[in-house]
Parts: C-alpha cells; structure tokens; sequence
DNA sequence: TATATTTCTTAACTTAAGTGAACGAGTTAT
DNA sequence: ATAACTCGTTCACTTAAGTTAAGAAATATA
C-alpha cells in the first residue's frame, strides 16, 4: 500500500527516504470493511480521505431518499465541505467495498508542510487538476441527457458500472433504478 | 473600476500602495460590448477574465445548439479550461450585458508573483474557496429537478433571472426554452 | 419609420422519466 | 433451513420534458 501512495506521489514530486519516513510515521493507513460510513450527516469531521483500494461513495439523504453524487477509487482523494467550511456535514460518505486509504487532517497538513514545502507544490497542482476536472464533469452533466451520460459513464469509467449497485448508480445519473434499467434494454435494442 | 478590484482584494490580503500602482501598470482593464464573443471554440487562448460590472457566459454549441453552462457576473473570476491544460478550447464566452473586466494571463501572474508573493496566497485562498463552491453547486444540481432549481435560483441568484434571457436560462438549468415558459406558468398557477 | 430578427409564450403531440406495484434471484439473519 | 430483506427488472399508469409549429411582443436593422 505504500508503494501506492509513494508511486502516486512521484507524479507530481520527487521524495527523498526521508520525507517518506515522515509520512509513514504520521500512520494514515486504514482499512475499512464494505458498509463501514466514515462520515454522516451533521457530523463535523477534519478528515481527508485518499482511496488507495476499493471505493467510497458521497450521498446526501433527501427526503428520506438517498441521493449518490460521486464515487472515490483508486488514487482519487476527497476533502469533505465539513472540513473547508468547518461546519456539520451536508452529506454522507461510505464504502461501497472493502477499501484502503489514507485519513489526514488540515493539521497534519500543516506539520509536513513546513518540513517540507513541496507538498505545498504538489497540493497546488492536485486542487488545481480538480478544479478542472470538476468543471469539465459540471458541463459535461448538464449538456447531456441520463441516456448520454450512461454512455459517456461506459466509456470514461466502465469500471464503476460493474462495482457499484445499480439503484446508486441511478442516482449517480441522476434518474431512478427503474429508468436505468429501462435505459440500459433501450440501448441494447438500438444496437441489435 | 479600480476601486472595485481593489476592494475586492482587499478581502483576502492588503495592500500597499505600491503593489496597487504595480497592478494598474499592468493596465488590465476592458470594456467590451454586449454580444462581443471573448473566446471561440477552437481557439488557443491565456486569458483569464474577471468580471468588475456585467456579465459573461459560458456556452458549448453542440449538435448547432447552444449549451450555457456558466454565467459570471460582478466580482466572479473565469480562467478558461484552454488557459489550463493549453488546448484549443471546447467552449465559447461571450458577452451578456457591456460589461467591464479585467483580463491578465499565466505570465503576468509570475511577474507580479514574484514581487508579491502575497498574491499566491490570495490564489490559494480564491481557488479553494472556488472548488468548494463548485462542488456544492455540483451536488445541488444533480440532486434536484428543473423546477426546483429553477425556484433554487431564484432564491440565490435573482438577479441573473432579470439580465438574462429566457432561452440562456434555459439552457442553465438543463431545460428547453419551451420547457422553462411552462414551468414558469406551473408555478404560478401552484401559487394562487 | 418600416422591416427584419430575436425572444418569449402557447398549443398539440411525442418521448422519456417518475411512481407504485409485483416478481424472482440473491443475500443476510435467525 | 427458513424467513426477511435487498436488488434488479418489468409493467401499467402518470407526469414532465422534448419537438414542431405558430403567433405576439420586443429589439435591432435598413
């Protein structure tokens, strides 16, 4: 597991056997069983989390339904609004497998970064990246109907079709199991 | 206009007297006419917009048909995807209203952030802050329907309903222009 | 000013998503 | 082993959005 970390940090800086010595003292590994919910709602939190394996999953309960609006795997990270805003989380987050990540907090942040300001760099370049990424999605969401976006979901992150349940991907799409389901025979029968 | 920008600064770091007169060097303030199209799909561009009084508009054209995903109005910053990842850029931004904004680039950044280091700071601070917002303006949007974002945006962004037009707003919200008259006339038969 | 052009609304019809219910398959718990 | 529950799918029905077309009102253009 260290090796992934260390290998997905060499992307974007280089560490000396030092720096990492530091990092594994700080013991940020944790393991979490499927089901484990590692944030609830109302609940404030100064944890970051890191998905190493597996899959976590963001959702609000509305109306007494869930409603999933993103999935976290592997070597994509997430910083819950409860620890930017310091307020009582708007959401839930959960495992949707047997999952190994990393948990850190603002503060821990803070010990490494004097010590060593590259990871200042590197946290520059991440949220960046992100910011990108995230409006990218934002637009792509909105440009296009559930159909599309189950198309476009096939293509860019086929994996997660397999992994997760259907009635969160729906919800992930922004419809209802049941369209979903009706969706998924509609396409094959274009196909056929 | 000055007085605008700096008052905005001003909300994140001071500054001296010195540092204001290195900015306004920099003679970073337009005046463009409404309609006027500031980027083009297709095209390479580095400039980063900030809006001081007016509005812009970012909008795919996909399929013939214009795709809005993004307004920015007084006191709200744009830096194009392009400018990012240095790509001919997939969207377009245009004009609103006549509107007054500064444009600067990457390279203008380094020069002044060199001198003032305090400026990387206040990007840090604008590009956190910016991404947290994103993402719950993300999660608003999936999780609910047309109509309620539409009384959604009536509620945080009033504004935007008067100065834009319907079509543009329509597009916003994930709807056809037809789509949002008849919403409109459904909630104000619901009311009386 | 007169004439286009754009913008917004309304209407009739089509299509797709929401809803409620039922069913079987698979899983979990007792 | 059986019961209870979850999950995915299917069906019939309802509701809302897409589509096409037409017309009125506001804006821009000649």
């Amino acid at each position: 597991m260290k090796n992934l970390l260390f290998e997905f940090i060499s992307k974007y800086i280089s560490l000396t056997e030092d720096e990492k010595n530091a990092i594994l003292s700080l013991d940020l590994f944790r393991s979490v069983k499927k089901g484990t919910i590692l944030l609830k709602e109302g609940q404030k939190s100064q944890d970051e989390y890191f998905v190493l394996k597996g899959c976590i999953r963001k959702y609000y309960i509305i109306n007494g339904e869930e409603k999933t609006t993103a999935f976290f795997t592997e070597m994509e990270g997430l910083v819950p609004h409860c620890v930017i805003n310091n307020a009582p989380s708007e959401y839930f987050i959960s495992c949707v497998e047997d999952t190994i990540l990393t948990v850190t907090n603002p503060g821990m942040g803070v010990e490494v970064n004097t010590k060593f300001p590259k990871f200042q760099v590197m946290c520059g370049i991440l949220s960046e990246e992100l910011l990108a990424k995230q409006q990218i999605n934002f637009d792509e969401f909105k440009t296009s109907s559930p159909e599309q976006r189950y198309l476009n979901l096939l293509q860019s992150r086929p994996d997660l079709i397999q992994r997760v349940p259907q009635h969160q991907l729906a919800s992930f799409l922004g419809i209802k199991p049941q369209s979903l389901s009706r969706l998924r025979a509609r396409i094959l029968e274009k196909k056929s």
